[in-house]
DNA sequence: CTACATTTGACACTTCATGACAAGTCAAAA
DNA sequence: TTTTGACTTGTCATGAAGTGTCAAATGTAG
């Protein structure tokens, strides 16, 4: 499960929305959003935006998981994976 | 150019290697060696792996530049990226 | 000029991501 | 127990992206 997926559910269900509410909303088949939930799939910039929107919540917090979990997946269960981490970090504020 | 191909080409310049060289030993081409080089291509774990045995250099020093190449990849130019890594290097933790 | 190192662009081939659909499970209501 | 509605799962088609190679172009030192 994602991290952003289990935001979504977890927002989703405090909110009482059925899965294929939110799908509508960002416009994709339901199937997808059961998927993206459970980080199976992933979703574009634009449908977490859609989310967050919809949802009523900070864009910046589903967009934050959203890259979360692309930067885990990017160093998988790597050896190096948080000293690879820490280095993107630092070159990235310059 | 990436971060890790930066390195290869100091390494190899400084120990007066050739782009044919490492790319033999590596078993690939070498227009791919110097894409690899010049950040235009990835190279695999294995590869790098190689490449720090032939240079006769530390292989996670290698490895880490490797995988912030792909961090950095994955959260592009998001105005968010930073806020992101930190989350995933949070998580990654426990 | 020649020889050699490197770069570039085009290409085949494979792998992966995307989104949709249909069929499946499952729980609760009727 | 049958039905209904929510969710899940597997499969498929399409297109995008990645991989490595080759040949030609460029650059550079002797």
């Amino acid at each position: 499960m994602s991290y952003l997926g289990q935001k979504i559910r977890e927002t989703r269900e405090k909110q009482s929305l059925l899965l294929r509410q939110i799908a509508a909303h960002i416009e994709v088949d339901t199937a997808l959003m059961s998927k993206a939930e459970r980080g199976e799939r992933n979703l574009n910039r634009e449908q977490v935006v859609k989310l967050a929107k919809l949802f009523g919540t900070s864009e910046d917090e589903l967009i934050s998981l959203w890259l979360c979990d692309k930067v885990i997946e990017a160093v998988g269960s790597d050896p190096f994976a948080t000293q690879g981490i820490k280095i993107a970090l630092t070159k990235i504020k310059n």
